[in-house]
DNA sequence: GCCGTTTTCGGCCCGACTGTTTTCAGTCG
């Protein structure tokens, strides 16, 4: 049993009794906080489960160390168990509806006794929901908006989603002169993946009249992209845009600008211990502000931005991407925070596709693309012959590309250097769609999974890790092959993989295609930590497709990456020494 | 359920908004 099955039991038993009536929500806290706890442990979980090591690590007191115990040695924890077999799933399924918490679903289930969402939806149309206890006509509508809402989108999506409706609503609020500062917030400032709703802070002069407030109000609730509004407050506005995103609007005095940004940064999980540093120093942080002492004698401290409260508390700034709880706060006060990768830093661009295979335009027009953006290299990655749905390259097909780019080469000289390379099928076996001697005749070889994405976890681990000791294999194109909010990846032991291909001297990408950008970020670390380089490759399928490296560049700096873990960071000299290099060793 | 340099008991981040109430509970972030 992996580390991420046990964190996903105590997720699950963290979400099960939060549902249970007259649980502890601090005990649903402390499951919560032991998942996490368990998803950062460097080092297998049986064996440290064995040799006593989770004595000690924050977050596993005794009782949740004997129940992982039960559950690493007996493939069961009671319970779990008891609380799956006592929770109806129609509570969970309502737990997912906005504004639908524990207490009342509770109240639905036990009164109405639905069992299944349609059926709340349909007590809801017979009025059955508004007259519970509690309830009313609105909470009953708004009840009924969630539903909808979760039919239309699950509530999540993708990052390019949301960036783009934060920036359109950015640019309407900026025609108001009365705004002093505005600034994304939430989880899109974060960086994640997917995105479930919009923050927005904006700061007005602290004699600004409610006048004012209203205004920036009425113009963000009154936008074309805004579907229906479900809270308008002279400091927050709340809104459902027609894409399906809600969004929230906050209003502050430009003072309190940078607190306000901070809190509503999040995440939650960052702030936490935070706040536990600030009342360590006398302190305490909310959403307004800082400020040292107790009531009734707060003093405020006073920030002109974040870096400033940072500087407070004793630490170094914390870029928003790493405010996730995963160690920036200790870095932040030792001061070994990394200076992450930025987009600037690319030298080059690898795992592209042409016309040769499934891409829209030409290996010369994505030439002129990666000249005209600064690149200095390009690694050609078109399909392998098995691929055929893909318009896959066969040997002879490989081997004419290859001449066409010896003339671009030629003809580009001094402006940018093509590679010649392959996106390589790894088959059912784990062995590549081309031989080793075709292999060798290239710059360098992705190697990606496209076929059989069921194989039991065992089975496609060992596929993977074949091709990893394939001694041509420089890079494993995206190795869990997720469709974010589409599919899951392949079921394989993602540590296990990313031990071999460290050990090969293999790199894993960060595909930065929006909906895979997989390797997911939470492991990137650990595969730095072992030294691997990890390339952030667009895996572009036209011109277009090459500037989805930025959401690559995102995950990577998630992941703690500083320019020298990028592989593309390396200068077009260097990486072709690089390759080269790897090709003697296995020659 | 976790945690501890005021504590082994009694805290656990905290405030806005909403809708239901008539002073507050639930939800959210």
């Amino acid at each position: 049993m992996d580390k991420n099955s046990v964190a996903n039991v105590l997720e699950d038993v963290a979400s099960l009794l939060e549902l249970k009536e007259g649980s502890n929500p601090f005990e649903v806290r402390a499951y919560e906080n032991a998942a996490r706890a368990v998803s950062a442990l460097d080092g297998d979980i049986e064996q440290l489960t064995r040799e006593g090591k989770l004595k000690g690590v924050p977050g596993l007191g005794s009782t949740i160390i004997k129940r992982i115990e039960e559950l690493v040695n007996t493939g069961h924890m009671a319970l779990h168990d008891e609380l799956v077999a006592e929770t109806p799933q129609v509570k969970l399924d309502m737990r997912r509806i906005q504004g639908v918490g524990p207490k009342k679903i509770n109240v639905i289930y036990n009164q109405l006794h639905v069992q299944s969402i349609a059926e709340l939806e349909q007590a809801c149309n017979e009025n059955k929901v508004a007259v519970l206890p509690g309830f009313g006509k609105k909470t009953q509508d708004k009840i009924l908006q969630g539903i909808a809402l979760l039919a239309q989108h699950a509530g999540r999506f993708l990052y390019p989603v949301a960036e783009d409706e934060a920036e359109r609503m950015r640019s309407a609020l900026a025609t108001i002169p009365e705004i002093v500062r505005m600034q994304v917030a939430g989880s899109l400032r974060r960086r994640r993946e997917t995105i479930g709703d919009i923050d927005m802070v904006v700061s007005v002069a602290g004699d600004a009249s409610d006048e004012t407030r209203r205004k920036i109000m009425s113009v963000f609730t009154s936008q074309p992209s805004v579907q229906v509004i479900t809270g308008k407050g002279e400091t927050k506005s709340s809104v459902v845009l027609k894409s399906g995103i809600n969004m929230d609007l906050r209003v502050v005095n430009d003072n309190q600008f940078p607190y306000t940004l901070h809190h509503f940064s999040g995440s939650k999980e960052h702030h936490i211990p935070l706040r536990r540093r600030a009342l360590s120093m006398n302190m305490t942080i909310n959403d307004y502000g800082l400020f040292r002492g107790k009531e009734p004698h707060l003093e405020l401290v006073p920030c002109k931005d974040e870096a400033d409260i940072y500087a407070a508390l004793g630490m170094a700034y914390i870029e928003p991407e790493l405010r996730e709880d995963s160690g920036e706060i200790e870095a932040a006060i030792e001061g070994t925070l990394p200076a992450l990768v930025r987009m600037d830093d690319l030298q080059g661009i690898l795992h592209v596709h042409s016309t040769w295979s499934d891409g829209q335009n030409t290996i010369r027009e994505m030439a002129e693309a990666c000249i005209a953006r600064g690149y200095h290299y390009l690694g050609m990655t078109d399909h392998s012959k098995v691929a055929a749905y893909a318009g896959g390259l066969n040997e002879d097909a490989l081997r004419r590309q290859g001449e066409e780019i010896d003339r671009l080469n030629e003809e580009f000289a001094g402006r940018i250097c093509i590679l010649k390379g392959s996106e390589c099928d790894i088959l059912r076996d784990g062995s590549l769609d081309f031989s080793d001697e075709t292999l060798a005749s290239l710059d360098f070889v992705v190697a990606s999974i496209h076929s059989l994405f069921n194989l039991p976890p065992e089975e496609q681990t060992q596929r993977m890790i074949r091709a990893i000791t394939n001694p041509y294999v420089d890079i494993i194109g995206h190795p869990t092959g997720r469709i974010l909010l589409g599919r899951e990846g392949y079921m394989l032991d993602i540590d296990a993989v990313i031990d071999a291909a460290a050990e090969h001297g293999v790199c894993i990408e960060i595909n930065a295609h929006p909906s895979r950008l997989d390797l997911d970020w939470r492991y990137l670390r650990r595969a730095r930590d072992k030294g691997m380089k990890i390339p952030v490759d667009p895996d572009a399928h036209s011109i277009d497709g090459l500037d989805v490296v930025r959401y690559g560049i995102n995950m990577a700096r998630k992941g703690w990456l500083r320019p020298a873990d990028v592989l593309n960071t390396l200068s077009a000299e260097a990486i072709q020494a690089y390759f080269r290099a790897r090709r003697k060793k296995s020659d």
